[in-house]
DNA sequence: CGCGCCATTGAGCGGGTTCAACGTAAGTGG
DNA sequence: CCACTTACGTTGAACCCGCTCAATGGCGCG
């Protein structure tokens, strides 16, 4: 069974439907999202748009997976993020983009000129919001891998995508308790910020533990999901900073 | 000689000034946004806004160092972020901080009422955009550190946060090429995601090689600046993902 | 069916954490 | 003004996690 057969695209809804999210948009906006929004559909693997090219599109996602990449001087790739459903990316940098991007799953996509969602923003102001806080719950979210990426160990690292993967419907079948993982070792590898052979130590573990169970490389089944968020309660360091002073007396 | 007493408040600009920065304002919005800004002074390790608290306002520094902390369920804390003259913070996520913000200097900032700002918003689309760029840089920033996060090891990590700091005019001072740390090691090594004490051997390593001495713990002079950014060329991992295969025939 | 990629596991090593001790600097009170 | 206090910074030693190299196993594809 091939992985780009397990991640189905469902039907998709309306570009404004889709952008607005918890945020409703009114119909009149969604109609002038539409205008705009030129629908695309990407095979698994496909470049949305790379790394210091040109930036004149912004994406929305309306179903699948999107992987976004950045590229240190070393040329060492970092996963920075895997977007779904509803996300946006692809919003430039003076121009450019700051970071790559690939289909994982067959994908459909909203293409946007940049310029012209501007123009509707700048026309539109309560679109101009929504956008913001779309952008700021990404913002949100690098924060949150910062507290990941800085604190907790592979383990926990594993566990943590684990968890935040079982809340796509997509990936997860709450009925069997399984999860389709949307990519290889590799990508989870420089998404977890690890060695792909550490990863697949911390499956190891994570079963010894019987927390999981790996039907095949690409499809577990979550055994004890209260263990892995309570695996992720465990620190990895003794606590530091001024607030708990070290050297008392 | 005390900490507080380096980083001094250079003479203050106002609201609109700073908050422009690159994108500057136009008149009427600088005097709206001064308006609407109530201008503060922090002393040293005063409490900006804490993680889970109601969140009415957003701050605009406009002088000095303000620390973003982020604690998990374990009481972990991550330093996320030091921000610095023209940096807002404060956002909050529905209706609550998602972060903590303490002074690390004096500090002089401009607060706003949350709603205030963004029904000036609604109202100055131009302004709007001028928000939102905003947002997109501190996205950058945090994209940035994770793949610092994910990377790099200690020493490149501390190299990493030297040449960042030294591009601030209130730390570093290119005549005698000497830093201030604003922080003590406690939070530096919250901030780079490791012990206090590889932190300090991560100093030791630097200072081996000829790239930095140490004055003090908090004063550093900066002996090699090529050398610092050539470290952090170094991939501290063999390459990985599927650009790079790794099992040639 | 075998080739090739991916995944896993083992062994060895190095970096980072931890615990502990010592050195240092700044602030306090006599 | 100096000794004491306290917090911070550094270094040492031992341990352990994760990285690296290497070999083997599994799965899909031609």
């Amino acid at each position: 069974m091939q992985v780009s057969r397990d991640i189905c695209v469902r039907p998709v809804a309306s570009p404004g439907t889709v952008f607005g999210g918890v945020n409703p948009l009114r119909p009149d906006e969604l109609e002038q999202l539409r205008r705009i929004a030129k629908p695309l559909e990407h095979k698994p693997g496909a470049s949305l748009y790379s790394q210091g090219g040109e930036a004149k599109f912004v994406y929305l996602i309306a179903g699948g997976i999107v992987r976004i990449n950045h590229c240190n001087e070393t040329g060492d790739r970092q996963i920075l993020a895997f977007r779904v459903t509803g996300d946006l990316c692809g919003i430039p940098e003076t121009g450019q983009y700051f970071n790559s991007a690939e289909s994982v799953s067959h994908t459909s996509l909203y293409r946007f000129e940049w310029q012209q969602l501007q123009d509707l923003c700048l026309a539109e102001p309560h679109l101009h919001s929504v956008l913001l806080g779309k952008i700021l719950q990404d913002y949100r979210q690098a924060q949150l891998r910062i507290s990941v990426l800085g604190q907790q160990n592979t383990s926990q690292r594993l566990a943590s995508f684990i968890l935040d993967f079982m809340k796509l419907p997509e990936l997860f079948d709450p009925g069997t308790s399984c999860l389709t993982l949307p990519v290889n070792r590799f990508d989870l590898a420089d998404y977890l910020g690890t060695a792909a052979e550490s990863t697949a130590r911390a499956f190891a573990k994570l079963e010894d533990q019987g927390l999981i169970h790996r039907i095949t490389a690409r499809k577990i089944e979550i055994l004890d999901k209260e263990g892995l968020v309570l695996l992720n309660r465990t620190p990895r360091r003794r606590e530091s900073g001024q607030e708990t002073p070290r050297y008392v007396a």
